[in-house]
DNA sequence: GTCTATAGGGTGATAGAC
DNA sequence: GTCTATCACCCTATAGAC
């Protein structure tokens, strides 16, 4: 745990978030477990909004700003060689992947809160997740034209969406999945997980247009 | 709007949810937007918690039992031709965007109630869901696996489960897709999103298995 | 920066009259 | 079946002492 209030704060909500919801997490929850006081939340953030929105930054800024390092890299390699639909995919999975085994190996299993923030209401919700994600989805939606050039650039939107709904489903519902699995897939090999998603995404994006 | 109680209480809640969550809808917001007392949604239903239950299977059970009819029309057909992968799909998007069209022209916009509910916290929730779409789901995995004998039931289980993800995320997400789109899409032609859906899932479902 | 105390309001649920 | 009134509790946010 951290020994500092403000990010004992960000740690416990963002656990709470991901196991209650936002809605029905409360400041007094956050605190309590945090073993802070109530007031210090008001203090280091300004109301429950702002923490939210703290909460989802920390996690989403460094997975986003991977995301973008690894798509250059895809770009501007040296022998030129332009990337695999595959390897577009990958570069956008793989930094959420390996934080949720990262987090789930130290017990923190937040990624239901990241696959899930896409579909929480809320307009403040909303607007942030538009401002994370439009430019993110501007250079994979790039990238993707250039590895697809015989899709036609409407229809490889909507495929990105899909190829993003892959992604929060299989991470939002997770819990679920694992109950219906019933045994047959093992929902914890991330590595797996990975190659699987890659595979049906790819797919999908090279889907021959009718 | 319904003439009895009941109803009004079912509609009103089924519209709040959709719009605002399940957790941050009070039973005074609905009692108020149904204009019944409050007292009577604790004599109609029992709790909060058995109208949320109610809300969501007057809305799934005519959808999934839509599903299996049309799945099991595709099985036993006259000819005996089986079933293709597009034609497994459609029976399972479409009873769900034939209702978002549906309640959206009622002024209903209730999908969005519908994509999040997989992934909305809640173990009363998620136990709720799980036994409402495993008959489902183990019918569409069987009539997968006669369609594509060549993918191992482990993948084709995860790939059922990405399916499952395209909708969910592109009904759930739909108002930040719309945003992202910048009309570069129609995200209201359902005919055309439900195609858009059909043919990608399709080549996710087939994707070479390495 | 951290605490207590509290303002001011919302919450689900129920008892009991009609 | 429908109402009013109310219980017992939870909520966010803040004022003000230390």
């Amino acid at each position: 745990m951290a020994t500092n209030t403000k990010d004992r704060i960000l740690d416990s909500a963002e656990l709470l978030f991901a196991q209650q919801g936002i809605a029905s997490t409360s400041l007094r929850a956050i605190t309590d477990h945090a073993d802070v006081n109530l007031a210090s939340v008001n203090y280091h953030f300004q109301s429950k909004d702002a923490l939210v929105q703290a909460v989802l930054n920390r996690r989403l800024n460094p997975i986003n700003q991977k995301r973008m390092e690894l798509l250059h890299a895809l770009l501007h390699r040296p022998d030129g060689v332009p990337p695999t639909v595959e390897e577009i995919l990958e570069a956008f999975y793989r930094p959420v992947t390996e934080e949720a085994i990262k987090t789930r190996r130290e017990g923190r299993p937040i990624v239901a809160l990241i696959g899930r923030m896409y579909t929480e209401p809320g307009e403040l919700l909303a607007s942030q997740i538009r401002a994370m994600m439009s430019q993110v989805a501007a250079g994979y939606l790039d990238a993707l034209s250039i590895a697809l050039p015989g899709i036609p650039p409407p229809i490889l939107f909507w495929r990105l969406q899909f190829s993003v709904g892959v992604l929060a489903h299989t991470f939002g519902a997770m819990h679920l999945i694992e109950g219906l699995a019933r045994g047959r897939v093992n929902v914890n090999d991330s590595e797996d997980v990975l190659r699987q998603m890659i595979a049906f995404a790819a797919g999908g994006l090279r889907s021959p247009v009718q």
